[in-house]
DNA sequence: AACGCGTACAACCGCGGGGGT
DNA sequence: TACCCCCGCGGTTGTACGCGT
């Protein structure tokens, strides 16, 4: 279709075919005599072609098509002519907000294994969900947008919780419990603990006053990124700060606007020698990460003194499988909705730092995934990191483009935000609106949210967050949204720490209106910027 | 209108697994 | 056990289209 050319191009040999043929192979008359192949688009003459050939002879054996019918293609295109155009009860057209949904929980929890996500999108070809992915990925990426969804990011996060016991990564193919239990949602004590424990923690993006000082820079750099502390740079402060290499914190290489990157990562505070928790959404609801390893959001520190924590890092390259990225730190590996169809048995152990491959079952490894149980388990595998970090990024990261990982950085921050808004997280929306200027709830697709931006402001100003994943009944998938412990979470905590829900009503108005001053400035809504909105 | 850029999508390519011999 | 063949998968490429400037 888009290869018109190609319609008069000359006739090439199917690369298969020429393998064949070399390797003696493909001796189906003409094949083998040396036909030569047509390459490039379908005509509808030749889709016709293998229709019939297909109710003929029933699907397979692709290599005898163009022996019984003539057709000059070689099996291996007419197979995927047939299974991504020919075959019938394809579904068309552009994915339901469901699908993306589903493919992003998939995704998460599969990588790319395609034709498994398939799988569970009837209709859908594997090589539709991975063009769909990769635009999808290209586009959130450039936009500083987190790759999942928040409740995919939780959803994995509380599989992790169940999953902790076990030590298993993922139940994988072994569970085909296509569907967890809807009401499987588990608030541990140790939640409500940390909120106790954290209450005032707020998870801010501070936005410099210097416009050549990105809010995702400030973002990833926290408050203990100049100008905002008198931190010495993280690379060279003590090891009070361990960031694991799992906990994917990157480095800027290229210096401006990208300084240090370390999304993720904890803050001891030396006062109390007490891990400072940094990050709030999933933290309060994984035990093990939340006092130890947790490392999703960005607060500021009870009273907001959040320069007083100290907080740095070390920054650590995390690799991941070719278009993965490791933008959302969140979320478990543990079999949650929907769960795994796979059955992988992932050797928890096995981190092996190969940039591609260990993804087939019975050597995958989330850490070569990709996805968020590789993200998640990574940390959890990890020794605890309060004293423990040991800098394996030199070891462990072979050949992460740092742009890739600036980008994935920014994601991973950027969905933080977009939790926090999302959900009225205690930690989030509850505390940002109370002191942020804007917050857009009226966003329905996770999918183009708030960019990376470079925007000048006051002195301390909150990143705004354009788009807010906002399960109602435009959203069928809102019934995910039960899983939210957030949402159960904010109001009780809200009331605990601010008194009344108006402050969040006013903030978000406020918010709103910040973002669309934000958003009038150098931002493109053409990449995925602040205003695109699903249709 | 022209151009540039980003996106969507079809198709190609190489590799590896599984089954048969 | 080794080899061959077929098939499927995932990564990549190339091009048309749409939109903004």
């Amino acid at each position: 279709m888009k290869r018109v050319k190609n319609e008069n191009e000359e006739d090439v040999l199917c690369n298969d075919q020429t393998q064949s043929r070399l390797n003696g192979e493909g001796n189906g008359g003409s094949v083998g005599g040396g036909v030569v192949l047509k390459k490039g688009p379908w005509t509808s003459a030749e889709d016709a072609i293998l229709i019939d050939y297909v109710r003929k002879h029933g699907e397979g054996n692709w290599n005898a098509v163009q022996k019984h019918s003539g057709l000059s293609r070689c099996g291996k295109s007419c197979r995927l002519r047939w299974a991504n155009h020919l075959r019938p009860n394809l579904k068309k057209g552009s994915f339901t907000a469901e699908e993306e949904q589903l493919i992003a929980q998939l995704h998460s929890e599969m990588g790319n294994r395609w034709a498994r996500m398939a799988a569970h999108l009837p209709g859908r070809t594997d090589n539709e969900i991975k063009n769909y992915w990769n635009t999808r990925t290209k586009r959130r990426s450039r936009a500083g947008l987190p790759l999942y969804p928040p409740d995919v990011s939780l959803r994995k996060m509380q599989g992790n919780q169940r999953g902790q016991g076990t030590g298993r990564i993922d139940d994988g193919d072994r569970g085909h419990h296509d569907f967890l239990p809807k009401n499987n949602y588990e608030i541990h004590d140790v939640i409500f603990d940390n909120l106790k424990e954290n209450q005032g923690i707020l998870p801010i993006a501070i936005v410099p006053e210097n416009p050549d000082i990105s809010a995702n820079s400030i973002l990833l750099n926290g408050l203990d990124s100049p100008p905002y502390c008198n931190s010495v740079p993280s690379s060279s402060l003590p090891n009070h700060h361990h960031l694991r290499e799992s906990t994917m914190s990157f480095l800027g290489s290229s210096g401006t606007n990208k300084n240090w990157f370390y999304p993720f990562y904890h803050v001891q505070d030396h006062s109390s020698d007490k891990i400072v928790q940094s990050f709030g959404l999933h933290s309060p609801l994984d035990p093990g990460l939340s006092s130890h390893n947790s490392m999703y959001y960005r607060h500021s520190l009870s009273n907001g003194n959040s320069s007083t924590s100290k907080p740095t890092s070390k920054a650590v390259k995390l690799e991941l499988p070719s278009l993965q990225y490791p933008d959302t730190g969140f979320g478990g590996w543990g079999a949650t909705f929907p769960p795994s169809p796979l059955n992988e048995s992932v050797d928890v152990f096995n981190q092996s730092p190969l940039p591609h491959g260990g993804l087939e079952s019975g050597s995958s490894s989330p850490h070569n995934s990709g996805t968020l149980e590789a993200i998640i388990y990574q940390k959890k595998t990890l020794p605890n990191s309060k004293n423990n970090y040991s800098d394996k990024s030199s070891h462990s990261s072979t050949a992460t483009p740092v742009d890739r990982a600036e980008s994935s950085a920014l994601n991973m921050n950027e969905t933080e935000w977009e939790d926090y808004n999302d959900h009225a997280s205690p930690f989030g929306a509850t505390s940002i609106l109370n002191e942020c200027p804007a917050v857009n709830s009226n966003a329905n697709s996770w999918d183009k949210l708030t960019p990376s931006q470079n925007f000048s402001g006051n002195n301390v100003k909150y990143e705004p967050v354009d788009q807010v994943y906002t399960p109602s009944s435009e959203n069928p998938l809102s019934m995910l949204n039960i899983t939210w412990p957030d949402v159960l979470l904010a109001s009780d905590w809200h009331e605990q720490c601010y008194g009344h829900e108006k402050n969040m009503t006013d903030a978000r108005d406020n918010l709103t209106d910040y973002k669309k001053h934000v958003a009038g400035g150098s931002y493109s809504s053409s990449t995925g910027g602040y205003f695109m909105h699903m249709a």
